[in-house]
DNA sequence: CGTTACGTTGATCCATGTCAAAGCCGGTGG
DNA sequence: CCACCGGCTTTGACATGGATCAACGTAACG
């Protein structure tokens, strides 16, 4: 069912200070003094699509910032089929429940290939004893996260196939610029929306047809936001 | 659709050194010295079945800490219907995202006669600047809710209807002592579990001619929860 | 060139949605 | 005290969307 592969590939210490993305994660609150406390190195790492970040149970001695790709974190049920309960893109942190507990509380699987750093957990712990500043932005994470899981019940779980298809890929191209958006297996499509395999196939397959979607390369869709949007909210009113 | 109340009950200021439920909500992190610090009131409140805590949209000056009862967060859909994001029970602190926006993101109804404890925002943001305890014990509610999601999207939105009900069942009497739980109406019932009124309607009825329930007030069921707890597992595999 | 994994399509069955009507219960007013 | 009314629940009949089971197509890869 799936693939097990454990080949991250460490591509450098990250510079912290100089990230381009710093401003929108986990360090967002911090300064240069506060760098230079972090004694244990923040490390860049890259997953291809496939790849295992980690899995439920394991240790959670990282945290992980994503900084591109796509990530999906999954719940196994009892007959060894996946139910995915987010999905996470460039600026999302995943791990934080390991400041709580000690192990993470999914498996989280690379869909795309993708970037990330790891903060080591006993760091940010020691910087948050003293830092308030901290504190906002790790909120501030945790209340997207919970935002994400409202819009994930309302829009994904909710409504015909091919509506939860749509509303899908309009989440993707949020976080991309254009109109378009990489999509994934149609067996984790059917996990995301709750559907079979079959079903996500078969939505996806009517959309193209309808030339609703374009597929310009593999799993590569460009789409009239507009257009889309209008259907599934027409079809909610 | 809804009734409108605003007819919340003042039933005093809260002593909340004292308080019987204090070491599992937002101040378990606090001492007496940060308490003096409270300058505004921790008032407590009482809720009948279908009146308003908040409404998605108004100013967030207060969270609120669940002593009793039940509370449904909720998002309107454009037509109107509702879809219910989160429930919320003893000690659960609802409102908590106006820490880091303005507004309530959902509405927030009692679904139970409710007490509730209200606490300035203004109050909890003094005491988090410098109060590294409280980020951790707020950081646990986040969690929680995180959690909460999890299980709502693998248990409440997956699987057969007559499943979702009995899951549903097995999560209430969780939050209550002995083998029961109080419910609500069918069409909050369908709003919790992505299924209709009538679809919701019809699956108690099924559970109740079967025995697997017993109804022995308006709303009040109690069951068998190893054998129901059999039947969803089973039926996961 | 065969093998394998994945995507697509078809046929069928069943669960749930939809629309409609009837039952039930509590509240209100005569 | 009874009759009526309104809201909620239950039930029925029917339509349909999605699951299931099965087969076939297709692209990547050894």
């Amino acid at each position: 069912m799936n693939r097990i592969t454990s080949a991250e590939a460490w591509t450098g210490v990250a510079d912290c200070l100089n990230c381009n993305i710093r401003q929108s994660v986990l360090f967002a609150g911090l300064d240069e003094a506060d760098f230079r406390d972090l004694h244990r190195p923040v490390d860049q790492l890259q997953f291809a699509a496939g790849e295992i970040v980690y899995r439920a149970g394991d240790d959670g001695v990282s945290l992980f910032t994503i900084r591109t790709g796509l990530v999906k974190l999954t719940h196994y049920l009892p007959d060894g089929s996946q139910r995915i309960v987010r999905l996470l893109s460039k600026t999302d942190v995943i791990g934080l429940e390991c400041m709580l507990g000690d192990v993470y509380q999914h498996s989280a699987i690379a869909l795309q290939a993708t970037e990330v750093c790891r903060l080591p957990v006993s760091s940010v712990k020691r910087l948050s004893l003293g830092n308030s500043r901290l504190f906002h932005t790790v909120m501030a994470h945790w209340y997207r996260a919970l935002s994400d899981a409202d819009r994930w019940i309302t829009e994904l779980s909710t409504g015909t196939a091919r509506d939860r298809v749509i509303r899908l890929l309009l989440w993707l191209s949020e976080r991309e610029p254009g109109n378009s958006c990489s999509l994934f297996s149609r067996e984790d499509l059917g996990a995301v929306l709750g559907l079979t395999t079959e079903t996500a196939s078969r939505s996806m397959a009517e959309l193209k047809r309808q030339g609703l979607i374009r597929e310009h390369s593999l799993n590569r869709f460009s789409f009239d936001i507009i257009a889309l949007r209008r259907i599934v909210e027409t079809r909610m009113r």
